[in-house]
DNA sequence: GGGCAGGTCTAAG
DNA sequence: CTTAGACCTGCC
């Protein structure tokens, strides 16, 4: 399916369609992929460094294995999906046509159901630039170091296990503000299997949300995020202040509540929903509509 | 310096 | 079940 060859550390795949790192990487799914100097984007995921980038027709994976891209990245990248498809789908409709020629590169990444739970329990309330940082000041806090690369030092996203020992004014001190007693009691909630992240994915998108909902910190766009980034449950909507902007501004013409926007474009895009979003997302924040 | 920022919780109608 | 206020706090 795809051309890859591998020279030192770095894996050169030729062939990837619909991806760009810059349109995946700051379309609001992901918290920890960081730009570098040229242009390169560094990540940590599942305990392994990796940097990507995008040159021409080849995306180049540095710092990892053809083994660790074959059972690792293209699942995580969701390499095997036909992104024109869905396209072809949505372009239908004329707004998300022009939406997605701004966000073309997008893909939905296949993150961890904990990390991007914990990451949008922080996310609540404020900017990314804060939400970045607090996701970092944990990490480095309490999750295990992994190794060094372009000199900075890499570690892991903290475990539920290892957060568990924390107290509350401990998670403070990354930043988190009151979210801190959500994510203790996410955390003591997860631990006790009183919820068990792992098997949502199972489920069908309405039994899985109305388990999130159960956890602390965890209201509608939360839970919405936590399906669509790390379940694969693509018929969720994740609403924020730009979505909702971008939905009433092009599509309902006037303000409203969040009921009627989630009423609204479950209608309207269907199991395509969540692919939607993020276009439309991507698209807000480029235009930067109703600020 | 005061207001804002990728919502959630809680209390009340 | 829908709506209004409070809420940590770094950053612009």
């Amino acid at each position: 399916m795809y051309k890859i060859t591998q020279s030192d550390e770095k894996i050169i795949i030729k062939g990837i369609k619909d991806f760009d790192p810059i349109h995946t990487f700051e379309c609001g799914q992901c918290f920890r992929w960081n730009k570098e100097e040229d242009g390169s984007y560094t990540g940590v995921v599942k305990g392994k460094i990796l940097n990507v980038k995008k040159d021409g027709e080849y995306i180049i994976f540095d710092k990892t294995t053809k083994d660790d891209f074959i059972n690792l990245w293209m699942d995580y990248f969701d390499l095997k999906r036909d992104y024109n498809l869905i396209k072809e789908k949505l372009s239908k409709d004329s707004i998300l046509k022009e939406a997605i020629q701004y966000g073309e590169g997008i893909r939905i990444l296949n993150q961890d159901e904990w990390e991007t739970t914990i990451s949008f329990i922080i996310s609540s309330n404020r900017g990314i630039p804060i939400i970045k940082k607090s996701i970092e000041a944990l990490c480095k806090k309490y999750g295990t170091y992994i190794g060094a690369y372009k000199g900075k030092r890499y570690y892991d996203f903290p475990s539920s296990k290892q957060l568990f020992k924390c107290s509350e004014e401990e998670i403070k001190e990354s930043y988190t503000g009151y979210r801190a007693k959500y994510i203790v009691n996410t955390t003591c909630m997860i631990e006790k299997n009183q919820v068990d992240l792992y098997d949502l994915k199972k489920l069908f998108t309405y039994d899985a949300r109305s388990e999130l909902l159960k956890l602390s910190g965890v209201g509608p766009k939360v839970a919405d995020c936590i399906l669509l980034f790390s379940m694969e449950k693509y018929d969720a909507f994740p609403i924020d202040v730009w979505v909702k902007r971008v939905m009433e501004y092009f599509y309902i013409h006037e303000e409203t509540s969040l009921k009627k926007v989630q009423l609204f474009s479950q209608e309207k895009f269907k199991d395509l929903a969540g692919f939607a979003q993020q276009y439309l997302f991507y698209y807000a924040r480029e235009l930067g509509i109703g600020k």
